[in-house]
DNA sequence: TAATTCGCTAGACCGA
DNA sequence: TCGGTCTAGCGAA
């Protein structure tokens, strides 16, 4: 009897267990809302290998394991193109676990692979699903008779997200003690707070009795058949709180597609909420990854940090003591009801605003937004590497251990080449770069640890990189079957964008999609080089840059030969200096002719033409690496490496910098530019530089007692310990230089504890301001005393 | 249970 | 007190 058809979206996989059997459900979002389908016949597995099958088949049935743990059927799996291989099927997770673990009581010797593969996981990698994706299933009632991915559609995902404001008397709050004074919702187009208890005038607070009545509203909001809810640190505080009140209230948390509550899960060092079926988006997690990626550049992570960098708004910040203090007088609670409405609608913009990237990548790697929204480069490439080898009847290769990767670790390898550029103003310039330069070497050369040293002496003449290493030209390998087909797709996605336009309706679509794709085709090489990974090749890795060296170097000669001067270059690049009697047009022939004789996908692309722009000396004498300013012909700088772009330099310095670097390359006027150096010089020494054109950020890294060289950050966090603020290992601190103390670090403090006016000027003039432009002003010729106020004759001592 | 290597610079630290 | 070395952080690609 055939059964129903049913499509609509995959939004989660999980198992359960019943009866010891381990049973695999698909949450999928149809026209009548999230249903649950069960596969009762995919069952856990997996594989071993052993010298003698048979013998090793007697040994595993005659094996007791403990707790009564038991392979429920041993078979020579089909899917696997390799001989010697069994495949072991578990009733259960269980079981499998149990027999995993003591797969050495067997009197045989077994090497285990694909055991550490979680079962929801292992479903997807089978069935090729693709999570939030369509899904196309033939079901009889619930139970699945067959799975199959749908048709590639763009999809409309339900997104709401909540935030809680919670007593903290004196302490942080404690969720078996303290109550949730406020609970915000927000969905799209529409917010609300509840709360209890108090007068409020907001239009948008909704008042109940007590605690327990506005948490059951919150919880009735959660229910409504959400495919995303979204938090900000939900994670770790917001789920797990709000779970603790339910429990205590006896609220009914069910929120879960299934009915049932949140769990909180271990995962890695800290823990995450998970649903089943309707997917917890924590926006804070996400950006973390997204920022690995670099996808955004944060640099701190609460909340008001995060919403002024990325959409250039202040967010006020109401302290918990103050919070506790709105509560009890009843004095504010309309402003922190707004506080708390703009943080569930500030975390509710951040998971939309990402969302469609996130999509693609799920769909890409084939992973649920939970865990993909949680990962990391290495383990997107893992899954798409896992995705692969199912398809290709490979073995997945199992992870390294602890020792080995360890081993790995101390083996490096040459990266890219760095070219040192001629220091100074330079008129003209044109950079060109490789685009996707790792990839393309890959694709381009086979690079993969399984195409390496294969037994063909062609192979070893023909594709041979500078290392001597060698890969097969007969044979695709498994890493770049993989690195062709994201490219291609990437390719075609680019093709379609163009052709539709950038603001054309699916532009959003399509630009996700391209994007997603060169994350994953960026993460490749690295994983190559990564001590963990299953697909480690340090001879790969070496390899791809090697060639990348022997290419960059070969474009800058042939530049110098076609009459360029190469100024600089950097991994992939080449920038050219293009002389007078030479045009934009001699660029694009140059590059034409560069891509004529590439190989295989590999492209040289011109990045733009620049007016002016300037490299810097060293104090050694040599020209400054990595740190170079631009400006296009329209005006636009372009700053590189300089104090301007990082974050542990005062503003009061990198503000000067960019101002003296636009007067010089925009104005071309170094006179300007002493001009605006005095002026900052003066207005420091008259004490009347804000305190936050002063303070400088940087993260601290390790706990505080484990530092060898007490640096001024970590000095100015540990007074302010001592004066009881908290400060964990990887916060970023501001500090400023005061003038009371002797070394630069007795006289740092933490911003908030200094008082307007007190810093110490001559530090920002001799150790901030001056040295941020001084490098740029000596490339034209002036010394430090010629920043002086009154010119060449004064010396140093004048604005100390 | 964080993809890689290359490079710059500051400020502490340490011994003469 | 000076100068060299090392620790540390951050950025480029």
């Amino acid at each position: 009897m055939p059964g129903k058809e049913i499509e609509g979206v995959l939004l989660d996989v999980d198992y359960t267990g019943s009866g010891g059997r381990s049973i695999i459900r698909l949450f999928v979002r149809t026209a009548s809302g999230i249903e649950i389908f069960e596969d009762t016949e995919f069952r856990p597995y997996f594989f071993v290998r052993a010298r003698d099958t048979e013998k090793a088949e007697k040994a595993l049935l005659g094996t007791a394991f403990s707790d009564g743990a038991r392979i429920s059927k041993i078979s020579k799996p089909k899917r696997i193109n390799e001989l010697n291989i069994l495949q072991l099927e578990f009733d259960s997770v269980k079981d499998l676990t149990g027999v995993r673990s003591e797969i050495n009581k067997v009197p045989v010797a077994l090497e285990r692979f694909e055991h550490d593969i979680p079962f929801a996981k292992r479903y997807l990698l089978d069935h090729t699903l693709l999570p939030m994706g369509s899904v196309r299933l033939e079901v009889e009632g619930s139970r699945i008779i067959r799975a199959a991915p749908g048709a590639e559609k763009e999809e409309k995902y339900g997104v709401c997200a909540f935030d809680l404001e919670t007593l903290s008397p004196g302490r942080f709050s404690d969720p078996a003690k303290d109550p949730v004074l406020m609970a915000s919702f927000a969905e799209k187009n529409n917010a609300v707070v509840l709360s209890y208890g108090k007068k409020f005038h907001s239009g948008f607070v909704k008042t109940f009795r007590d605690e327990k009545e506005a948490l059951s509203a919150l919880v009735q909001k959660l229910q409504q058949g959400w495919d995303i809810i979204c938090t900000y640190n939900g994670d770790s505080f917001d789920f797990p709180y709000l779970l603790e009140r339910c429990k205590k209230h006896g609220i009914g948390f069910g929120i879960s597609s299934d009915g049932s509550a949140p769990k909180i899960k271990k995962k890695g060092r800290d823990n995450a909420a998970r649903l089943h079926g309707v997917q917890h988006l924590d926006a804070y997690k996400m950006l973390v990854f997204l920022a690995r990626l670099g996808v955004v550049s944060l640099i701190k992570f609460d909340i008001e940090s995060v919403v002024g960098a990325l959409y250039g708004e202040t967010k006020r910040k109401i302290a918990a003591a103050r919070i506790n203090e709105i509560w009890e007088t009843g004095e504010g609670l309309d402003g922190l009801a707004d506080y708390c409405r703009e943080d569930s609608e500030s975390a509710l913009r951040i998971g939309t605003q990402y969302l469609p990237l996130m999509v693609e990548l799920c769909r890409i790697v084939k992973q649920t937004l939970f865990e993909v929204s949680r990962s990391s480069a290495s383990m997107l490439v893992e899954y798409l590497i896992m995705n692969k080898c199912g398809l290709a009847g490979a073995l997945i290769a199992n992870k390294p251990d602890d020792e080995t990767s360890k081993q790995r670790m101390l083996q490096t390898y040459k990266g890219g080449f760095v070219m040192e550029p001629l220091p100074g103003l330079h008129e003209n310039i044109a950079i060109l770069d490789f685009s996707s330069l790792h990839p393309t070497i890959m694709i381009s050369h086979n690079i993969s640890p399984d195409s390496r040293a294969c037994g063909h002496e062609e192979c070893r003449g023909k594709n041979s990189a500078p290392t001597g290493q060698w890969f097969c030209t007969k044979k695709e390998g498994l890493l770049v079957s993989i690195l062709k087909e994201l490219f291609e797709r990437r390719m075609e996605i680019k093709k379609e964008l163009k052709q539709a336009g950038k603001n054309s309706q699916g532009a959003t679509l399509l630009d996700a999609r391209q994007h997603a794709l060169k994350i994953l085709l960026n993460s490749f090489y690295g994983y190559l080089g990564y001590s963990r990974s299953r697909f480690y090749s340090r001879e790969c890795a070496a390899a791809v840059t090697a060639w990348s060296r022997q290419y960059v170097q070969w474009v800058g000669e042939k530049a110098e030969k076609a009459g360029f001067t190469v100024l600089y270059g950097d991994t992939d690049s080449a920038h050219l200096e293009i002389p007078p009697e030479k045009s934009k047009k001699s660029v694009e022939e140059f590059a034409a002719g560069i891509n004529s004789e590439l190989p295989g996908v590999m492209n040289l692309e011109i990045e733009g033409f620049y007016r002016r722009g300037i490299f810097v000396t060293k104090e050694s004498g040599e020209g400054a690496k990595k740190k170079y300013a631009l400006i296009d012909h329209d005006g636009r700088l372009k700053i590189v490496g300089f104090e301007y772009v990082r974050r542990d330099w005062a503003p009061i310095a990198k503000e000067t910098q960019k101002e003296v670097i636009m007067a010089i390359l925009r104005d071309g006027s170094p006179e300007k530019a002493i001009g605006i150096i005095r002026d900052k010089v003066r207005l420091l020494k008259e004490g009347r530089v804000p305190k936050k054109d002063l303070v400088v950020l940087t993260q601290i890294k390790k706990p505080l007692g484990k530092y060898e060289s007490i640096g001024p950050h970590v000095a100015a966090a540990k007074k302010a310990i001592a004066r009881g603020r908290e400060i964990d290992v990887g916060s970023v601190i501001g500090y400023v230089i005061t003038r009371s103390g002797k070394s630069i670090s007795d006289r740092s403090c933490l911003e908030e504890y200094v008082n307007e006016g007190n810093y110490d000027a001559d530090y920002y003039i001799q150790n901030q301001v001056i040295p941020a432009v001084i490098k740029i002003m000596k490339e034209l010729g002036y010394s430090r005393e010629d920043l002086v106020q009154g010119g060449k004759q004064s010396s140093i001592g004048s604005f100390c």
